[in-house]
DNA sequence: GACAGCTATGTCAAAGTTGACATAGCTATG
DNA sequence: CATAGCTATGTCAACTTTGACATAGCTGTC
């Protein structure tokens, strides 16, 4: 049995609530999961054949508004099955990179005036998306409730998620503008030696 | 002059606060930085060697243990004017990318007892790598205190991230698990007697 | 004294990912 | 009625990342 790649996976948990054509999944990979999860265009179409060449989806075609088919996808029972054991397998450490952070390693060798301005940017974009998980978060629970049972459950969690951890985010750049601000107080009122070690 | 990739200025940053041979940077791609950024062996030797030739680092050589000679690489005047201006840019938004979450999404396709143990086995892990941090912050705490003036205060911020942000995610993945056995009752699956928490 | 593990450098093939390009009909805006 | 944007599918070259391999001396353990 061909292996699945984790993109593969990925695909499988789009087509998890019901039949979706490519664009629908490019677009899918933008609201919710796309901020956990995001793959392109050029990588879609061709892992939806692979998954199809293995069993694991099928389509129905009909005439397409360009040029080519249009497709729509669907698991089928060996697909939910490849799905449902993957699900619940532990998940490989991945590797996080996190620009903002590495940034943050290297703040000594920054200018703490410019570095202030880059923190109070990076909190107002993500209290810009925290409103947008908001809005999204409210919609379902007005829509669908808290029920475990009902599908939309699981894009609810994801949402959840979002809005518990991210307060904590914006709170970190928040006070590592105001950190900024000191040093350069301290650093333009050079009254005290620096610190030695 | 010649693009320098975010690889190329994840080093930059590890030679912030001064000399390290390419087997230091290996290793220090694990802690702190490593939960926020990950490099393997084989993209930082040839990277190292890219950074030379654009002159933003230099090398002392030494006889080295193994076959090869032992060198030590240093940020140039121009490395570390590379490194200042690229710190204060804003990051490019990258593709995050959280398995767990992902299966989250699909939550409505896996069996809940099943899933159940992966939530807790997750909150585990995390749990453990909270406790781990948390030691390195107390460490770096009582070693330099939590001075902006200090070169190690980037290292200490990054920690401070976690700390805030680790616990909602053990916390979620614990409501998850709840949800879990919440279902499996709803469902009527007779299985594991309740866990003493 | 064998064997594992650490220091230390590097290469290589394979896989995954990005960004740009190509095609074409339909719809809404000015 | 031009043109911009959306639906919808797909390809391609370039770049990034992973995992395995290769070399060799030194140190500590059984």
């Amino acid at each position: 049995m061909a292996t699945v790649s984790t993109l593969g996976y990925a695909l499988l948990c789009t087509l998890h609530r019901g039949p979706l054509t490519g664009y629908d999944i490019v677009r899918r990979m933008r609201k919710p999961i796309g901020y956990y999860w995001t793959a392109q265009q050029s990588q879609i179409y061709p892992e939806l054949a692979r998954l199809s060449t293995a069993g694991l989806i099928e389509h129905e075609a009909e005439a397409g508004p360009g040029p080519r088919q249009r497709k729509t996808h669907r698991l089928t029972d060996a697909g939910r099955e490849a799905l449902a054991a993957w699900l619940v397998e532990p998940p490989a450490p991945r590797a996080p990179r996190d620009e903002a952070v590495l940034k943050t390693y290297a703040l000594a060798a920054a200018d703490p005036v410019r570095m202030r301005r880059f923190y109070l940017a990076e909190a107002e974009t993500y209290q810009r998306r925290l409103d947008d998980f908001r809005a999204q978060h409210a919609e379902l629970l007005s829509r669908h409730g808290d029920d475990v049972r009902h599908p939309q459950f699981g894009a609810y969690a994801t949402l959840e998620l979002a809005l518990a951890s991210f307060p904590a985010r914006i709170a970190w750049y928040r006070w590592l503008a105001e950190k900024m601000t000191e040093l350069g107080n301290l650093r333009n009122t050079p009254t005290d030696p620096p610190t030695p070690d």
